[in-house]
DNA sequence: CAGATTTACTACGTCTGCCGTACTATGTTT
DNA sequence: AAACATAGTACGGCAGACGTAGTAAATCTG
């Protein structure tokens, strides 16, 4: 079973975690959650990095954070949800495109070897 | 003009080298030149990386090192090249396997816009 | 033929993102 | 009542990449 190790993914937590906060406001254990479906089980982003991400991201204003209660009638616990900026929506595309140019470079050096 | 962030590229580096020293032994100064022209000019290892990168990889076993002349007769400097092991064949293979499967997870999260 | 450039490294310290461990504290299910 | 899920915070360590700097021989260039 090959593992996906963390100096690879290493740079592009931040992006996912931006590719979910695009598309609306979330918080920690939900972006963690969606980020292991969406990835099909294939990787789980760890606590500690989800939230050292937030903790920069924030520094750097690609996201803000606010603070809400679970439902609407102000019951149940608080939570610190989180929403892109135009800053962190800019950073997003950039990575994208960066992303792009890695794939052509990195395939350069790599073999592929089918199904087995 | 988008550029590969080290953080992005980390983790590549030694898959790099390695798919280099496959083909024939090499040294560092041409590693280098290779790598810029596999890439197309898109990357550009740094010295202080690939030597660092030598260091660890020959204590991890996945290359080992010989002194050699530049010319047979024996004259010219010498240099240190590098060969690549079994392990190191190894790691490799392992490598490109998780790069299919990085490949699978972030592309999930990135969004293409063609050329531009 | 002197100076600039290329080749071929080594040393050292810093930075940053990831991660392990641990702890807190509700809410919910069995 | 206990276990599990939810929703985090705190703290320290690690490893790979990188900046800066220095050495030294070989080769090209005016």
């Amino acid at each position: 079973m090959v593992a996906i190790s963390s100096d690879v993914i290493r740079g592009y937590n931040d992006t996912m975690i931006l590719s979910i906060l695009k598309k609306e406001p979330s918080y920690g254990y939900s972006i963690s959650k969606q980020i292991k479906t969406i990835s099909d089980g294939k990787y789980a982003i760890k606590e500690t990095t989800l939230y050292s991400a937030f903790t920069r991201m924030e520094k750097n204003e690609y996201i803000e954070s606010f603070v809400a209660e679970q439902s609407p009638d102000g019951n149940g616990k608080k939570r610190t949800y989180y929403r892109i900026t135009d800053k962190g929506l800019e950073y997003y595309d950039s990575k994208c495109e960066e992303w792009e140019l890695t794939k052509e470079v990195v395939e350069n050096f790599i073999e592929y070897k089918g199904e087995e």
